[in-house]
DNA sequence: AACATATACTTACGCCGTAAACCTGTCAAG
DNA sequence: CTTGACAGGTTTACGGCGTAAGTATATGTT
């Protein structure tokens, strides 16, 4: 007879920096950043708190390898294309993974250290400006923009209490209810006659205000 | 013989939510907003944590309150002004009262149940687009267009690791010393002749991105 | 004077990040 | 085959956290 039989059928496979970043990731996903913590995801790796100490430096360091694995996520801008189509790609792809990871919004707040693939991005996309003719200052403004709008539109996307059209409307409906309807004319406006229409979905908003950034940088690039 | 001749010379205010609130908001400006605990909040209020309790339900409706605290500091758009002198004063009034509070751009994120000064706030800008004319739909495009970039514009400013130009000149030393130069040649390009310059300040963007979003919404309204 | 109410304090519980000490399986050198 | 170093896991422990529950006290009302 074997020496153990144990039902627990994995060998074991060995932790990795890699491994617990990923794992991080995915109960941030799951569970909310807010209730990840080193021992429950010591227990989601089958592994002791301490364990992950052996390949993070600690919570810090294991959050800062998690944000940049979402933006290893996003697609560079591309070089084949004009800037515009360019900007616009990364700019939807970056925030279809901040839809996927809605925590890293804020998370890549109080993290001051990029990492690698960070530092990556961000030299991409001024490249790609600077090799479509632009200034230092007006690609230095135009990433700021862009950047400022796509962050900020994940971080409302991101606190939304509602994803389905569904939940929307039941939102909509127990909010039109809790507040004095005459005291706020405008905002029951609005949801009625706009969040509260068929086919509502917040995320669609944000090709407006894309479309509109990138017109302004084409009209000034255009003016110098 | 006075029974009790301890140092402690105040007559002990009482607690109210108001002075817990704004307690909270003066702890977060100076320490934080990762280090206010209860505990530490009600010693800064000369009381035992558990005190706060019988003022504010818990922690989330502490932060909540703080939150609204922050935007009664915005100005709501002005009713004498055309739409886009009050939007512009607006988004500059909102993104002064989010650099002297950082920490509250992250936090309007997860807090969900907004205030009634936040609601007056979202109606107030509503309304005064409603009444220049906006339809409903250009108006809550307009009102996410540019609340995404003033939120997404404060929280890049407040992620930024320095505050005087000689800390913004530190920093990019440092950085620039630490990162191969050769592997990330445009964000070198930009640090030097850009960030580095006299009289840098990021804060100057900001206005950059705001009259190049409220330049599209009066394209968009007067061709409509 | 007696009581009700509001507000502060004390104690206790379970969870957190992580320092320090400890154990154990693997593998190279003798 | 023995030995010993080392990498990577575990155990224990500490101080701090949010807050439930129970208790004390001061104030206002009758």
């Amino acid at each position: 007879m074997a020496p153990q039989t144990k039902p627990q059928a994995e060998p074991r496979i060995p932790l990795s920096r890699d491994r617990v970043l990923r794992a991080g990731l995915a109960f941030a996903d799951d569970n909310g950043i807010g209730s990840l913590s080193m021992r429950k995801l010591g227990e989601a790796l089958g592994v002791e708190a301490m364990s992950l100490y052996n390949h993070v430096a600690n919570k810090d360091d294991l959050l800062d390898g998690m944000v940049d694995l979402v933006f290893s996520e996003i697609e560079l801008p591309s070089v084949d294309s004009d800037w515009r189509t360019a900007m616009r790609d990364r700019a939807i792809s970056a925030r279809q993974a901040l839809v996927r990871h809605p925590w890293a919004v804020t998370l890549m707040q109080s993290r001051t250290s990029p990492g690698p693939v960070t530092l990556r991005h961000h030299n991409a996309v001024i490249g790609s400006l600077r090799g479509a003719g632009f200034s230092i200052d007006l690609a230095a403004h135009s990433f700021s923009a862009l950047d400022s709008y796509i962050y900020g539109f994940a971080l409302q996307e991101a606190s939304l209490p509602f994803d389905t059209p569904e939940e929307t409307a039941e939102m909509a409906e127990t909010f039109l209810s809790q507040f004095p309807v005459a005291e706020f004319p405008h905002l029951a406006e609005l949801t009625v006659e706009h969040v509260l229409q068929p086919g509502y979905d917040y995320g669609d908003e944000f090709e407006f205000g894309l479309e509109l950034i990138l017109d302004g940088l084409k009209r000034i690039r255009a003016a110098t």
